[in-house]
DNA sequence: CGTCCACAGGAATGACGGGCGG
DNA sequence: CCGCCCGTCATTCCTGTGGACG
């Protein structure tokens, strides 16, 4: 109790000296404004798409197609807080289900959460998925009321699961009396329509949206609404809040990334006590990031794959311009020998290292040698002092990469 | 112009741990 | 506690292929 309250008075103590912050929640990816500049239309549209459900109509089903950071989320999330605040007004009987399907990981658990929008319990393992669609199936005969389900990053789920269940949850409405299913599906992946059968695609797509990336101008904008709140009166230069806004528009138009660096560089500004954030400090937040995801993803990676990764560090370090899967995996098995461990097949590494290129540790790109043959040649997709630090973190790596350089030597003499 | 290298990358299958209902 | 199903990781076997070399 004791502690609890000292400790408040250091937060607060520290919220009212913040010469910087005024509230930093503003600048979080899931904080919703309560207004969303240059999304008018997007907004717009898809009220008149989900509309009716107050009203006990079905609804067509939506599909919201954009880049990350466009606002796709924060869009869908806004307006079905306003549908449900409406409809609690009006006591209408309408549901909504928000899923994230890469957070949630598996088709069960996406079943799972949409279980629990209409109350019914379900173990959250152990059941066959078809079991999970009967429950789901019964409880909202029962419960004759629309139900809104939002599957955000939608092509994430059909990827790992194919379209076998988003199939059947558009032909859902045909086995149900009284109840109504509205889909809204959001991916950042446009090829994903490629993958759907035509007649999952038909369906899920009645309605569609595109949502741009911003351009420079229109990200200062948002940037400029959320500073207002988040940031205490003439803190923030306003040559940063353009950087911040310059660099994210560069990459793709991405909000999120632009909101990112602008927090980053205020906490930097914070934690070095200035009373001013300036472009200095988002250059430093844009290096920041970058480090920091690197060290995260690299701390995250099962052992195998560090190795892998490892190989790649030394290869590069010795060798930088070509550096095939033949080359890693002989080196790889190299370290493996070197920790007392089983080497993985190539089949199994050459998965590991595509993992490594989406995550973008590394990169690669398949060549054709002719005469020798078909391979990727790969790349450090990181700066090797970064991956160096990371591997610092573990003893084991850590000696690896200071005196491994001898069975390196063997491996690259033939050249 | 055909061959053939050194892999890419798909499909099927197996081993294993976790969690469930009965 | 058993049998069952699931999801994950890994292996095995496989077919496919761009282009330098002969």
């Amino acid at each position: 109790m004791q502690q609890k309250d000292a400790l408040d008075s250091i937060f607060e103590r520290m919220l009212n000296q913040s010469r910087i912050f005024r509230d930093r929640e503003v600048l979080q990816h899931h904080y919703i404004p309560n207004k969303l500049p240059h999304r008018e239309e997007e907004i717009h549209r898809i009220v008149e798409v989900i509309a009716p459900a107050l009203k006990s109509y079905k609804c067509s089903n939506l599909f919201i197609y954009g880049k990350t950071g466009t606002g796709k989320t924060a869009a869908v999330k806004y307006v079905l807080e306003r549908l449900m605040n409406k409809s609690r007004e009006l006591k209408a009987p309408v549901r909504s289900c928000y899923v994230n399907c890469r957070l949630a990981g598996t088709e069960y658990r996406v079943l799972s959460s949409l279980c629990s929008a209409v109350d019914v319990k379900v173990p959250f393992t152990g059941l066959a998925t078809g079991e999970i669609f009967e429950r789901l199936k019964d409880g909202l005969n029962s419960q004759r009321s629309s139900l809104l389900i939002v599957l955000d990053e939608i092509d994430y789920l059909v990827k790992e699961c194919g379209d076998t269940s988003l199939y059947e949850l558009t032909r859902v409405n045909e086995s149900l009396q009284g109840s109504r299913v509205s889909i809204i599906g959001i991916s950042n992946d446009l090829r994903f329509k490629e993958l759907l059968d035509p007649r999952v695609l038909s369906s899920l797509s009645e309605e569609e949206i595109v949502f741009k990336p911003y351009n420079a101008a229109e990200l200062r904008d948002i940037l400029q609404e959320r500073a207002k709140l988040a940031f205490q009166e003439g803190a923030l230069l306003e040559g940063a809040l353009n950087l911040c806004a310059a660099l994210a528009a560069a990459e793709h138009g991405d909000a999120r990334r632009a909101l990112d660096l602008l927090r980053v560089a205020g906490e930097l500004a914070e934690r070095e006590g200035a009373n001013l954030v300036t472009e200095e400090h988002v250059r430093l937040a844009e290096r920041r990031i970058e480090h920091d995801r690197v060290i995260e993803a690299v701390r995250n990676l099962p052992l195998h794959s560090k190795l892998v990764l490892c190989s790649a560090y030394l290869l590069a370090k010795v060798d930088s311009s070509r550096a095939t899967t033949g080359d890693i995996y002989g080196i790889y098995c190299e370290l493996c020998k070197e920790v007392g461990l089983e080497p993985l097949t190539q089949r199994r590494v050459s998965s590991l290292l595509n993992e490594l290129d989406v995550i973008g540790l590394l990169s690669s790109n398949v060549i054709s040698m002719g005469r020798y043959g078909r391979t990727r040649r790969i790349r450090l997709g990181v700066g090797r002092s970064v991956i160096k630090e990371a591997f610092a973190e573990d003893e084991r790596l850590k000696r690896l990469i200071d005196h491994v350089p001898r069975c390196l030597a063997a491996s690259t003499r033939r050249s």
